[in-house]
DNA sequence: TTTCATTTGTCCGTATGTATT
DNA sequence: AAATACATACGGACAAATGAA
């Protein structure tokens, strides 16, 4: 899975579509963490704002949560 | 207090109000941070240009202070 | 205990595009 | 034309929390 930079879905909304299939996948599995923002930065290219705002779709909907110092987690 | 998108008044300026009385009523107390860029974008839907500019101006009057990479705090 | 790397939190500056007033 | 405002996106810096060395 990659990203259109070129697409008229924004960026951090198919960074999010992303996450969450490898949630429901079982590809980022319950009480694991899901990629740090610098990796998700790598593996999309993509800004760190960018990053964060992929995340924090999932994070509103439940489907995963933040530590700060640690990382963000798949919801058990 | 919400925003008014329709009044002639500012948003900006409207949130910059609002920041005012959350600091006089002691809803914002001295020495406390008041609510991150991203929180005031998401409490009063508007965006980050805005919600910057809205922190500018209790900031120039002395009101409240920023520290980067910490936030903004209530003024002692 | 101190130090260090990692990760998230926040702020700063900038840029492009769109829309409204 | 200019100001206001939104949405998106980039890159950088410093701060705070965590955990490991």
């Amino acid at each position: 899975m990659t990203v259109d930079h070129e697409a008229p879905e924004p960026v951090y909304q198919q960074v999010a579509s992303i996450l969450r299939e490898r949630v429901a996948s079982g590809g980022l599995a319950p009480r694991r963490p899901i990629p740090s923002e610098s990796t998700l930065m790598q593996e999309y290219g993509i800004a760190r704002e960018t990053a964060r705002k992929a995340v924090w779709l999932p994070a509103d909907e439940g489907l995963v949560f933040t530590v700060q110092g640690r990382g963000t987690y798949v919801t058990g």
